[in-house]
DNA sequence: AGTTGTGAGGGAACCATCGC
DNA sequence: GCGATGGTTCCCTCACAACT
């Protein structure tokens, strides 16, 4: 009845199964298709993916339904890098299936001189209550704790699991926390009760009051939002400011849809990167979007529009990417001889869950996407 | 002068695909 | 099968800025 699927390693399902109540419904453990394989995914779990793909995913019954996405994250937590994450946990809530999103409290990080901790950005923890508030269902952040005395030194002193030695310590206080969490989970599911009421369980109320005591216990030293990354590469706009950047770029008026116009205000999440690429920006933008855009369930629900900037790259960088996938990959392209299980993908929801990362997300979740020379809306 | 947080950029590892 | 190739993802490095 219950089944774990797992991204590329096995041994996350694993030590999933081994460390919770999982363990007495002997699971079947399965790999998520992906690439030309994507269409054997259950439908259920083709749908939370069509942002990113987290490292595993609890699903239930027949057909499988997705009750769990969980999260395991080994680098340092400052900055904008944990936000990579992000996307994959708002997709899974979007679509109802709750999240345990694991990452460092903080790592040793070493330096040509001695070295220092590397300690947790606060905003990952707001954005999550956020996403848990939006889409009424836990999405609950663990820390992967360390310490000097008893971490794993290679690993920036985080606390490794004994059988398991890439993944955190059963017996910290934190992993025995994030097994509640699942077990709590699995409880819910097999009394049939749904996750909007568990947002009101003892242990989720709890937890998110844990969120917000640790959301200040680092917030309180820059008590300014966008003075932490990923917001420090934003700025907020008046909308009308916004028309005229984008007919500085194109040349003419452009015309916007009206809850864009509507908008009196717009965050421009601007990264100075001369490259077009996926990571870490992608998940920056979900989070941007939680953080200080967002009102609602959807991309509509909101009260400032979000738009992403790149002023070094030029339009061009992005298509020869779009034109790369259709010459070489869509089932689409005139070339392809192929009547697969790809192509009948394709023919019911286009290169929804096939195409590049980047194009997915981007276009997705920003109003408009500004490049040097061009915009899209 | 030391501390802290940042973020562009890139390396390593992994994976899928392809031509032989 | 097997190596080459190219794409993707995860995570790290390091220069720098902003503060104390």
């Amino acid at each position: 009845m219950f089944k774990v699927w797992y991204h590329d390693n096995k041994s996350f399902a694993e030590y999933l199964i081994k460390i919770t109540n999982l363990s007495k419904y002997n699971p079947q453990i399965e790999k998520i298709s992906l690439g030309r394989n994507f269409a054997e995914n259950p439908d259920t779990i083709q749908k939370i993916l069509y942002l990113d793909i987290p490292d595993a995913i609890i699903t239930y019954g027949f057909p499988e339904k997705p009750v769990l996405g969980v999260e395991f994250c080994a680098e340092a937590p400052s900055g904008h890098d944990i936000f990579q994450r992000v996307a994959r946990v708002a997709a899974s809530a979007s679509f109802g299936t709750s999240f345990a999103f694991i990452f460092p409290e903080k790592k040793w990080v070493v330096r040509e001189i001695g070295g220092r901790w590397d300690i947790y950005n606060p905003l990952p923890l707001r954005a999550l209550v956020n996403i848990s508030t939006f889409h009424k269902v836990p999405a609950l952040p663990f820390f992967w704790e360390a310490n000097q005395i008893s971490g794993n030194e290679s690993e920036g002193f985080l606390l490794t699991d004994k059988e398991f030695p890439n993944m955190p310590d059963r017996n910290s206080k934190e992993m025995k926390q994030f097994a509640e969490f699942v077990n709590l989970t699995i409880a819910y599911v097999l009394q049939n009760r749904n996750f909007e009421e568990m947002m009101f369980d003892p242990f989720i109320l709890e937890r998110v009051a844990w969120m917000w005591d640790r959301y200040h216990e680092r917030y309180r030293r820059k008590p300014n939002l966008f003075d932490w990354s990923p917001l420090t590469s934003c700025r907020i706009i008046k909308t009308s400011e916004l028309i005229k950047l984008v007919k500085e770029k194109i040349g003419r008026e452009p015309n916007l849809p009206h809850y864009v116009v509507d908008r009196a205000e717009t965050v421009v999440y601007e990264p100075s990167t001369r490259n077009f690429r996926s990571d870490p920006y992608t998940g920056s933008l979900v989070g941007i979007d939680y953080l200080t855009c967002r009102n609602g369930e959807t991309v509509r629900h909101r009260y400032r529009n979000l738009v992403i900037h790149f002023p070094q790259v030029s339009f061009q960088k992005m298509k020869s990417m779009f034109v790369r996938y259709y010459k070489e990959e869509c089932p689409f392209r005139p070339s392809n001889r192929e009547t697969d299980t790809y192509l009948t993908l394709h023919l019911r929801d286009g290169c929804r869950y096939t195409k590049q990362k980047e194009l997915r997300i981007y276009c997705y979740i920003a109003d408009l996407l500004l490049f040097r020379d061009a915009a899209l809306y």
